[in-house]
DNA sequence: CATGAATGAGACTTCATTCAT
DNA sequence: GATGAATGAAGTCTCATTCAT
């Protein structure tokens, strides 16, 4: 690791946070242990705790970062032709590495267990409803979505269908496959949206 | 535990096995010790081993299982009115202790790690598909579903959605929402499946 | 195991001490379970007790009648032409199966640390040297030994001698070598017994 | 243990591995704990698995080792004079602590268990064979033994002669004795050399 | 007489964490 | 800042022994 460089702690935090995700993804939490975490990146595993106090401390940071990746990239490709940026979404966070698009996959696991990943998981599904609650608001004013239609139920569903389609992709379903019914299904919400009352 | 009752061996397994799914769900697969798993029935650590080789035989029957108590609910409720069996085929899954409900999303964590576990998932996926095309298909022969709609991408969708909504229940989804978006969810995917090419 | 049989249960003990003595000395004491001498002559564990207070009772009368029945042999075969039994001697205990034969060797490995293994085989030991010596002076006063010759050292080389060879068939050496040099061996010790001062 | 030592390492494997030579020793292999070796030498059971990947690693290492260390001797104080040296080799021998001198005594309890401490054992005894089979040819060619000697088997009944001997002690024959028989029966075993076709 | 379910102590091994260097 | 030796608690699993049936 390099050192006596500006906002060399930061990167070094980031260098064993990726390192981590990938481990806690591919072995679990537990099934992951310091040593491989450090041997990954060629540091002992003393190192660690120069830049994260515990496992738990590292297993909460790189929770929170990685769901703080996933959220940008919603940020980054809404816009207003919502039927085009719902598929740029998509195909961007496709493009990421399956240890950061499927990291809450794998981070439920621990929900049950660790209050901290409970809360970023809970808090993380309210900042998506608040942002396609809004951008949906939106759609109505421009008349692009009947304003009778719930714009909460409306944002739990794309929700829904979104993650539901992620984890199919861990039992099997193909990319290409996912891409087409992604944009079939969100469609089909949406079209239907007059129904929910 | 009661003994030399016929069938008496095959209840322990049972037995030991609720133990065990409830503790995967709350403690993850490697939190759970093999300690919590017995004593929470009142027997000893090496009981369990004269009913299973291993945790991870434990595992993986236990997920084996599991599976199989999900599936027998689809089979058992699904019937020729479908909306009407998709509500009640969702209400009787929402009324199974969440050990078992949630248990797919816990395997979740352990597939990239346990081949058996991925199989089972894997597998299990693929007979859903199954189950929900043969369904689509005399839907569609009794015309209740547009001839045009593609039954494979419709199965895929329903099963996304359904598994999306149960996540989003551990992400702080209530029941009675849960409930309202799934009827209003398929109804709307099923309603726009015409436009799946 | 038939039972009502008068002596049965000396039978049964001895069915069980053959069972262990094979496993005692294919796998070693520590490394031979209950399980695996009850199973080798279908029975159950628990019937082990019936015949046996505890393992290590099993393991001191298997000792003991294991040397037994090597020293039967000698008893047997030691006759007025010495030459001549020796080497019946040695070929009637090649017949006895391994975990006979090579018995002492496996036993060796517990004298250290079991008090009555380390009684069984000084006993042993001291029993053999006074056939010997009685043999030795029997031959001395019939003139085919000189009588300067020390009987007590000739007879402990012999045993020496013998054990030896037993021990280096463990290792390699094959039977029909084991055999000439044997009866080599005796002969040149007791041709040469005359520089023993 | 002090640390940062060039060699430190090293040395620290000879210490565990003293350590467990004795315990198997006395106690045999499975009846030392990784516990009590540890213990012996100060430190907790983890460190022993800093140095070894496992008990059984640990057992053949030290196996190896041992062997070594006899040979060694055999080596060293093998030399023109055969008689005078054979006796200074077994006076060295007998200098070494019990643990050493018997080792192979113990492990033969391992012998049938254990196929790298079987290969251990068997390959030294075909190199105890080399050593004196050429050293006998070498006393061949200086006429201090007939030519007509089976140089094979002289090797074989001298090595089973010291064996057996080494074993009588471990059954109660005292070192003098021992010393004593071990010089007699060597002497006889080469004068009646002529005899062995 | 025989069983086999259950026990519980103890075995080997792993691993997060600490700390002297 | 980084190391790596050491720890000790905890984990999985085994096994001699007991006892109700």
């Amino acid at each position: 690791m390099p050192r006596v460089v500006p906002g060399y702690k930061k990167q070094a935090r980031e260098t064993i946070m990726d390192s981590a995700s990938q481990l806690f993804f591919e072995l679990g939490y537990h099934g992951t242990g310091m040593d491989d975490i450090a041997s990954k990146i060629g540091v002992t595993k003393g190192t660690l705790y120069l830049y994260f106090r515990s496992k738990e401390e590292l297993l909460i940071e790189t929770c929170r970062r990685n769901m703080l990746l996933l959220e940008d990239n919603l940020n980054n490709t809404i816009s207003n032709d919502f039927m085009d940026s719902v598929e740029k979404f998509f195909k961007e966070e496709l493009k990421m590495p399956d240890y950061i698009k499927f990291h809450w996959i794998f981070a439920l696991g621990e929900i049950k267990s660790n209050q901290y990943v409970h809360k970023i998981l809970t808090d993380s599904y309210r900042k998506y409803i608040e942002i396609l609650f809004n951008k949906i608001e939106e759609l109505k004013s421009r008349g692009e979505i009947p304003k009778e239609a719930d714009s909460q139920s409306l944002s739990k569903m794309l929700i829904a269908f979104h993650n539901g389609i992620l984890v199919s992709m861990m039992q099997g379903l193909d990319e290409n496959d996912a891409i087409s019914i992604f944009k079939a299904g969100i469609t089909n919400i949406l079209n239907g949206s007059s129904l929910v009352k």
